[in-house]
DNA sequence: GGGGAAGTTTACGTTAACGTAAAGTATTGG
DNA sequence: CCAATACTTTACGTTAACGTAAACTTCCCC
């Protein structure tokens, strides 16, 4: 009764909107590692978590290099006092980068609304004009 | 009485941490149009807006050409009204990525809570272990 | 058994966003 | 006067993140 989920690198690109090459060159950059099934990549639903957190890293701007960072942060596999320590820096820097960027896009997004604002203050004196 | 501040090239590169190379280029792209006083560059409030405007952009992960185009939405300047319903669709698509991103951001602060706290579990373990 | 469809490897090409170096001009302080 | 400092142009170099093409295997279907 052991679920076998697996995934064909179609299926994942299918589901994520990325090519197969896409898929092959992040495993090449160390961030999957599929198992083989013969010469054919198998892919559990961890390696699917894992491309869901390398294409959220994309949304937000960060390099593959960021991303793999990020996602071993969330395995801390070190019984190592001083690299749990660094890990903690790491983690607090990412936070004061994210602060930075939530506060970025507030701002964007008061901007947006003044924009539309303005766009709609325009269409309105184009209609009044039409209207004589 | 008029303010007539201005800055050079060197100024606006240290304010914003960023080389003269960088803002060279961005003026390349069309992105600032700095006065000259004979040779040398001279850039106004305006530009130094605009210069903000585009390194926030990049904070967010965006390319000169998303935030040459978010820079001029901030000046309908068009009295066209397919123009104005297009930049009403672009301001909306803007809001909709904005949307995601903020999503992202919060999931990825959550996990670095939990990162966090796991963390500095392993390290009070250690340090249980270390005053046996 | 021929031909898609989906998988594979290898390898060269491409774009964005600058870096870096060379060679020249202009101003300013000792 | 000359040397440092800040500016300029021109131009080739670099890195990340894939795109694209070629040539091959495997499986399935009718």
């Amino acid at each position: 009764m052991s679920k076998k989920q697996t995934y064909s690198i179609g299926e994942l690109a299918r589901e994520f909107d990325v090519t197969t090459r896409t898929i092959r060159f992040y495993e090449d950059q160390g961030l999957v590692a599929p198992e083989r099934r013969g010469q054919t990549r198998v892919y559990t639903p961890a390696d699917r978590v894992t491309l869901k957190l390398i294409l959220r890293g994309k949304r937000l701007g960060f390099s593959l290099a960021e991303s793999r960072e990020l996602i071993g942060m969330y395995q801390p596999q070190s019984d190592n006092r001083s690299q749990l320590l660094a890990l903690q820096e790491k983690i607090h820097q990412r936070r004061v980068q994210l602060d930075q960027q939530l506060r970025d896009i507030q701002l964007l997004q008061q901007e947006l609304d003044n924009a539309e604002q303005r766009c709609l203050e325009s269409l309105n004196q184009l209609e009044s004009k039409e209207n004589v």
